[in-house]
DNA sequence: CTTTTCATGTAACAAGTTACATGATTTG
DNA sequence: CAAATCATGTAACTTGTTACATGAAAAG
């Protein structure tokens, strides 16, 4: 359901055709937000039907760019200020309660893993930030907080997977003896 | 997928009904995975059909105990050796992005919303820590390691949205004047 | 004897993934 | 002219959600 107001927010910044949002969803929305090229396209017809987005513009190929319409915005708005999302589940975590199902020295990996993980996301991110050219309208506000939840995102589980390991390591030795 | 892995991991620990599995679901998994009793029963159906799951213990009122098979273990023990999982979507975050669609004084009450919940989910967790008597076996060391980044994740995102309110004032200043 | 808890199952629907399928235009 | 990029669309499948449906046994 999340989708398609993705797909309104991106346009109501700037009107695109598929294609065009294909490639934002994977320049800026992959690690909120993954969306593949055969659900944008399939959602894209729903919300013209539903007139929530409009054909603008036609180009060459077939290229048709959507822009978002009254009723789209209003939409997007309603979803805005709706209740809080729930929580998303999180596999790494139910992975975590199990692993006295494997050797310690493999549940070990999983932690070390986790850790080496968190560690290269927080550099690609600030990677990333370095390279966008941050403007101050209203989405680069935004995504500037949001990218600023990453970065403590993934600082707080590579210091979790390290402290993690430790008591692991503890509780191996006491065991040992 | 990671239904039937969680279901697994559960039964693992300790046979278990659907029944209990559900029970088991809230407690202690509810905030990781959360499951429906409409899932649990079609998924034990299947597991038992793969032979991964047997009945072994048949109760009143047609309850059904499930334990795990040597199959359903090396089953287990694949999933958690197997590759890092992938992080999932994050619709709080896909917000936050868009917020600039809606008035400020909304978007502020967004960000406030998302702090005073990190700040019960933070209560809450530590009020279940202080209830559950923590065993030195697997289940409760990997319990405690869970729940330490529940705590740290509520702690973040708490302080995280204090600092994106701070900014998002400081900004709405510069504007007024 | 009534309510709660225990206990299981099915069906319709919604959302997301993977694979298939096609073709025009631009670039080297 | 060959390869890369632009551009759109459909079908089958998997996972998860909501609602429907039933009934036995225990507790008050």
């Amino acid at each position: 359901m999340s989708l398609r107001y993705g797909m309104l927010g991106l346009i109501a910044d700037r009107p695109s055709s598929g294609y065009d949002l294909l490639q934002r969803f994977k320049k800026s929305l992959a690690n909120v937000w993954p969306a593949t090229q055969s659900q944008i396209y399939t959602e894209l017809t729903k919300l013209a039907a539903a007139g929530l987005l409009a054909v603008t513009d036609e180009g060459p190929r077939g290229r048709k760019e959507y822009s978002i319409t009254e009723e789209g915005r209003a939409e997007l708005r309603q979803w805005l200020a709706g209740a809080l999302p729930r929580p998303p589940r999180n596999e790494m975590l139910l992975r975590v309660f199990f692993l006295g199902a494997i050797a310690p020295e493999q549940a070990r990996e999983y932690m070390a893993a986790l850790e080496t993980r968190s560690e290269k996301s927080l550099a690609e991110l600030l990677d990333l930030k370095a390279a966008v050219d941050w403007d101050d309208d209203d989405f680069s506000t935004y995504g500037r907080i949001a990218m600023e939840w990453g970065e403590r995102y993934f600082a707080m589980n590579q210091e979790w997977a390290r402290w993690a390991l430790k008591e692991m390591a503890q509780r191996d030795n006491e065991r040992g003896r």
